[in-house]
DNA sequence: CGGCTAGATGGGAATGATTGTCAATCTCAG
DNA sequence: CTGAGATTGACAATCATTCCCATCTAGCCG
């Protein structure tokens, strides 16, 4: 298929630095965020190297994006290997990891009904935690 | 909070023409692709007054916005003027206006038993259309 | 039918995230 | 240890979207 290819993917300084500081990270953050704090700890690392770095550990699914309002990539680092969603606090970015195989198989059931294949997707649920209200 | 306004909006000659090609639009569509379109009907239109128009139209809750996976807008005018999702494919557009109500409160109640308040939720599934497989 | 005024327009500059470029550098299998 | 090929980084280039602001005009009043 699509090659599936592993690409060989090296160990570096920096792709380490970004993964350290993915693993303490428990919200979805920009690529540009990430970079800054990656740079604030003391390691020098180029803004496209982190992009680059984020972009492969998304493909090889170590990490889990998701779409701000605005456009924005926001990257995380999920426990659950397994496809699922997420419960997202606008304010601060609190997220949950939530499952809903009923919504998987209601997607995919839908989506043959009208005859499309190659069926994929998105489904984010956003709302205030209770720590972000007054 | 946003004040709902309805901010008195003007009947115009570069609104109304934006309205028209997005009334005979089937599919959802970039904001420059709708630019396009005008200008190429011969109305002289520039591309800010479109931008503008979408995002006061979506304020209003006349057309459906949508992100593609680039993070591009696309724009819709829906049919159903109550709360839904779509079905869409990737590669023409054309787009099935669905309805989950099993989704909604399931999205809702986990929200509400995770402690969030405010909640709301994106959902869009994306596939192949029959007209589009080879 | 004018006049008036706040909303609307345009188009070019500004923004800002993301991607492309490519020579220099570094990783790691052999 | 070495060489091939992956990786990096500084900076340019893209590109959608927003700003700016002088100018225009829809809609309302008399
Ligand atoms: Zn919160
Ligand atoms: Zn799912
Ligand atoms: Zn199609
Ligand atoms: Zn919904």
């Amino acid at each position: 298929m699509t090659g599936a290819r592993p690409a060989a993917r090296r160990t570096t300084r920096q792709r380490t630095a970004v993964l350290a500081v993915l693993d303490e990270l428990v919200q979805f953050r920009s690529a540009q965020e990430i970079h800054a704090e990656v740079v604030r700890r003391g390691d020098p690392v180029g803004l496209s190297t982190v992009y680059r770095s984020l972009a492969a550990m998304a493909a090889d699914g170590d990490v889990d994006t998701l779409l701000r309002d605005d456009g924005e990539s926001l990257y995380r680092r999920c426990s659950g290997a397994t496809h699922h969603h997420h419960l997202v606090c606008r304010s601060c970015g609190a997220t949950v990891e939530v499952d809903g195989p009923a919504v998987e198989s209601w997607a995919d059931r839908l989506a043959t009904q009208h005859g499309y294949d190659e069926v994929s997707h998105t489904l984010e649920i956003f709302g205030r935690c209770a720590a972000c209200r007054g």
